[in-house]
DNA sequence: GCCTGGCTAGAACGATCTATCAAGAGTGGC
DNA sequence: GCCACTCTTGATAGATCGTTCTAGCCAGGC
């Protein structure tokens, strides 16, 4: 949707700029530490303590206070990290060369931050599945936004029910390649899963015959 | 390897057998609680309830306390799961309907089991990445074994690196696939993940000339 | 009959968790 | 200069966490 330059993106999950005020503070921490350790592994105290913040802040600016902050995250982070992809996709012309280009940018970022971060939503959403509606509920809105989003990237390339598979193959292969990237210590399986994800869009390309869209 | 005989499976993460002892009724509750809460969201208090087990109990078996018994669990499913899983591709003599069916089944139980039951390993491996050290190496080891299970399942078919490149792109995806349909409540990725397979298969396949096997 | 060991059973401890509360600090309107 | 309001603070409550500990139960060997 939105221009997607093709300059270097700035590091999701990244610590809040540095005279933010205390709501982003509070934000950025929880965010970074939801994405790590997960919901239940998270303490507000040390949401507080990592955004130097007062603990009652947190409350104060979040009043349905840890469910609220963490669904807060998970629809706010979403979109971002979907953006964040969308902008390397548009990196480069080729869509095959664009998927493969996508997902070794984000075996260099995995090794940046020494695996520290993957998918922001992943962890929480394994996390809540079972035992969070509310929350369960925010991670499934934001797939279903990625999907179509993926959807109607690919759709530019390959017939409408072709691309839905290629963007929910990016998604699975997505969230797979950063558990066990994250898991190993090792950006290795990002890059197989850009390999793999090339391999599926040159076999749609090839069987999408009559030129680049079918629309 | 083992025979894999072409019959249903047990239902991993089952509740223990009737008469079972203390010691396994722990670990199956164990398993159960942290595949589907994970690792800090699951109570030892609650592993005791549901294992009919008293508390005491729990450290006698397992000196090491939760981790023990979080690392005990990823152990033990860990190849269980994937035995569980080549059990399926053995049911299919061709290669592409192999995979194809190993994934409608993994959907079938999904549903079966109201969307609880993913993969035993994920939710801890993203739980504890980047706060526990052994059982982040746990989960790691692993991962390796599934790979290398299946690349030599891959093996039977195509080329030794692509064989590699199959078994990654099989894990990778059954994690996704588990992942979104545990929050999406929704059998279809699972199935897309299977039908992606299949073609990813059939393109090595394809890029395969001489004969099945290329050893 | 007694003793030894594995196992049961749950009380107790200190730490940590989420959430609430009351009071203080700072700021802009009038 | 005073009021109204937003935001800051940290103490506190009540619950739950992982872990330890002590005591009791019960079967099998001698």
């Amino acid at each position: 949707m939105s221009a997607a330059t093709p300059s270097n993106h700035p590091p999701l999950l990244a610590e809040a700029p540095a005279g933010a005020d205390t709501r982003t503070r509070i934000r950025h921490a929880a965010a970074r530490l939801f994405a790590r350790r997960g919901y239940a592994g998270t303490g507000l105290k040390q949401v507080a303590t990592d955004a130097a913040a007062p603990f009652g802040s947190i409350y104060h600016f979040f009043p349905g206070g840890k469910d609220a902050l963490a669904e807060d995250m998970i629809r706010t982070t979403g979109p971002q990290f979907m953006a964040l992809v969308l902008g390397l996709l548009e990196e480069r012309a080729d869509p095959v060369e664009a998927v493969v280009h996508a997902f070794d940018s984000a075996a260099e970022e995995l090794v940046a931050d020494s695996y520290a971060d993957g998918c922001p939503v992943a962890t929480m959403a394994l996390d809540v599945a079972d035992t969070n509606e509310p929350l369960r509920r925010a991670a499934a809105d934001v797939f279903a936004e990625w999907l179509d989003g993926g959807t109607a990237w690919f759709s530019r390339h390959v017939a409408r029910d072709r691309a839905r598979d290629l963007a929910l193959a990016m998604i699975m292969l997505t969230e797979g390649a950063f558990l066990l990237g994250r898991t190993t210590r090792d950006p290795g399986p990002l890059r197989a899963a850009g390999r793999t994800m090339g391999t599926l869009v040159q076999s749609a390309l090839d069987a999408t015959p009559r030129g680049p869209r079918s629309r």
